[in-house]
DNA sequence: ACCTATTAATAATG
DNA sequence: CATTATTAATAGGT
């Protein structure tokens, strides 16, 4: 039977009964109010409310699906207004996470442009504190440029870098951030934010693509800490 | 002289004679309209606008300024009203770069949560695709485990492996996100947004801090590529 | 999920 | 940056 879409319960893809809501601002508008019966003062309609945690679970989940959409929305509409990027990662209450933009591409270019102290322990000659006499930081070179002598901390010290490699996003200093949040801001001057500083740093090296090794391995940036 | 704040110019601390606009709602709000002689029809106020790129530079540069002040506010207040953790990553048209909240923490979270794929090339026994006979990735091994034979192979891997570090997170699958925005979306069906998409993900392990290892050591995340 | 009264954001302007 | 007329978001209810 080909008559599709009559009045079948089911979901298929797109019912073409219902199509969109579609409001047609403007233009007989109102004339829907006019023919039904108007209900009269349903709803107190939207209150004001305050800045604080929202205590009932129920209230809380909707507000936060509601307004995570809002706020995505705002994103996007941004990004094409003004030709930004823009990623957004979102923590729920409950560690749910939700995300907006090409987050893994921001945060590649975010990581790029805020350079930050890494505690790193390479011990002695292979990285006596900076560069090497090709100009090279020790991490930098070729592995095969390494003295044979200074193997082995070589490879303590790529070890040791490897795993700080995963401590280190975590320990950058605040001084650009816009607004950093203390954990759970239960109480925060939310008044005026602090829009300022903006950072103004190296608007080149876009190049975070390319590297094609060999065989393909599935390999987690983080790896769960292998002794205990 | 103690008469801190009186008339001055200058800017210290929280000047008191300005005090903040603090708008009073419904309370004698609407006085000063009729104390004030009221200016008739000064401007056509806001208007509906269309969500593409906006091509006059200065008022592009305007709304993104008023739009991401916005859209930050809306953050804040959605983290502090539902207890989520939120982080956002802008770069306006020219690579500048704006953050709002704990990006570090947060990115260092989502990367937790959204293991993927890498390309590495570790060659043979050391990494043949998987667990060793101790149910532990090559890369988790400790240093001195490596078999000595193994151990030119092992160098080379983790040399890989650090680079491939550096270009994992522009590759992970979109498949987590909630929209995938184009590169440039100038036209984009802002209509409804995917937003179902809820990735549930562990909700555990959140000691991404510790490991401290001796030496501090300036090391930035992303090494210039050392060659050419 | 849909509705609607109301608040909040903001485009245009000075 | 201040103002304001208007649009857009949304709190509370169904």
């Amino acid at each position: 039977m080909e008559d599709v879409g009559e009045a079948s319960t089911m979901i298929t893809c797109l019912p073409p009964a219902k199509q969109k809501p579609l409001r047609n601002p403007n233009l007989l508008a109102n004339q829907k109010k006019e023919t039904t019966l108007k209900k009269p003062r349903t709803t107190k309609g939207r209150q004001k409310i305050e800045i604080k945690e929202i205590e009932v679970e129920n209230r809380r989940q909707v507000t936060f699906s509601k307004r995570r959409s809002g706020l995505f929305k705002k994103a996007a509409e941004l990004s094409v207004l003004c030709g930004a990027q823009i990623g957004i990662i979102t923590f729920s209450r409950c560690d749910r996470i939700y995300s907006f933009g090409n987050v893994d591409t921001l945060v590649d270019k975010y990581i790029r442009k805020t350079p930050v102290m890494l505690r790193s322990n390479p011990g002695g000659d292979v990285a006596a504190g900076g560069e090497n006499n090709d100009g090279l930081m020790w991490w930098e070179r070729a592995v095969e440029s390494v003295p044979e002598e200074d193997m082995e901390e070589y490879k303590m010290a790529l070890s040791v870098l490897r795993e700080n490699l995963m401590t280190r996003i975590s320990q950058i200093s605040n001084d650009r951030m816009v607004e950093n949040l203390p954990a759970f801001p239960n109480e925060m001057a939310m008044a005026d934010w602090k829009l300022s500083n903006e950072n103004m740093m190296a608007r080149n090296d876009r190049s975070y693509l390319g590297n094609d090794a060999g065989l393909d391995l599935a390999v987690p940036f983080m790896s769960p800490k292998p002794r205990q």
